[in-house]
DNA sequence: TGTACATCAGTGAACGCGCGTTCACTGATGTAC
DNA sequence: TGTACATCAGTGAACGCGCGTTCACTGATGTAC
């Protein structure tokens, strides 16, 4: 057909960008390459322009999904953060909101390939590992950010972890269910998003006889 | 062939018991009716006398693997727990073991087949929210065996919900990144292990100070 | 700047293969007499 | 209890289909002169 260099750089990226939709919602083995050819608005022969191999599109696809999410979630985190709520509720209330359940595509993609995630080659695997590590530490930093309260854990990388387990935990959970036993997927959630939130109700009843208010850790 | 009827209740059996193995490693789009009926010791043909479908497998696999799944897990806590540690701590350690991690096929069916639960047919599904729902109850049964210490949390169900959303988190993100970083796939369950425990560090510390001795909460 | 030609992204038919499923057949089981 | 026959679990070839991949072909792009 023809197509400038941009143009052929712009189709590889709507390849790409076709792939993480669809892997994320049916499973990189349950869809085709057709199909995905179709979905990016091409025909299957023209993959093979691109990408050596289905593998090799989906250790790019899984690269390229964590580093647009997590930039997604830095720039969610400083545009729509209100400035009176700290970084680190916020991000709990969006990662265990219904609404980041229901967006598997453009959630978090540590959670999106979770399901596929061990069972992906190495490459693909290593750039997954790479962004569970970048998880852990985009919380870290939060929790640093939003006053390093440790709640018992020894370190800031401890409670990170625990928190992003647990969430992790709760957000697969709940897509699991969400179809068949609705009050559980919320259930899950908002059990999480009350205990592990950064001002929990046990914390404001433990530090109130103290006379700590609660402000003074949710507080700017 | 002609086979009796007791031994064609028992080969029934082994497609199921192979099904739920080859399904939990690969995934069920990773494995083919040939290749699961040879895995049982048979020809692909005969699969049809026994299901109507491969999606009636996948849902009586999924249903008899959170029954038999959940009274493994009820028997090892009989079989082995050492009288000294409570059943909550037991469990804990086990879910959370490296050896739990590599033990896919029978490990917890809820994480075995996490993989894949999004994406199965409904009746699949809702076999599995069945399985979250034991898994959390059977944990706030231990909860209240082990002195019923709510941690901070308001009820036993979400003292129970919280800790079961950590620990599949934690598993699953260890099981999937083990292979590319196993430092981190340790750190991910010795993190959890030490925080989830029932008498952690934090507790430790909090109670001590007020002449609780850890062992209270500890004993039998 | 204008013409001739190599490049290469995109097309769509075709490849072999394994999938889920169907089928005609076999023969021990288990029932009817 | 012994014989005749229907049942049905198991066999293995075959079905159409969609998979990942290959290929000959097209034609605008973009370079050489």
């Amino acid at each position: 057909m023809g197509v400038s260099k941009e143009r052929a750089a712009e189709n590889r990226r709507a390849i790409v960008a076709a792939a993480s939709r669809l892997f994320r919602e049916r499973g990189v083995d349950g869809v085709g390459l057709t199909e995905l050819m179709k979905e990016a608005g091409f025909t299957q022969g023209g993959f093979y322009n691109h990408f050596p191999s289905k593998d090799a599109l989906v250790a790019e696809v899984v690269a390229s999904a964590m580093i647009e999410g997590g930039e997604q979630f830095a720039k969610r985190q400083r545009l729509l953060r209100p400035a009176a709520v700290d970084a680190l509720s916020h991000h709990i209330e969006f990662y265990l909101s219904s609404g980041h359940r229901d967006d598997i595509d453009g959630g978090c993609p540590v959670a999106g390939f979770a399901g596929d995630a061990r069972r992906l080659r190495d490459d693909a695997r290593s750039n997954y590992a790479a962004g569970v590590e970048a998880m852990i530490g985009m919380i870290e930093g939060l929790v640093t950010a939003s006053g390093g309260d440790l709640r018992g854990e020894r370190t800031l990388r401890e409670r990170a972890t625990r928190i992003y387990c647990e969430m992790a935990g709760a957000l697969l959970l709940s897509r699991a269910v969400k179809d068949v036993a609705p009050a559980l997927a919320s259930e899950l959630l908002e059990t999480s998003r009350r205990g592990v939130s950064a001002v929990a109700p046990s914390a404001r009843r433990r530090a109130a006889p103290r006379g700590r208010s609660p402000k003074s850790l949710r507080g700017r």
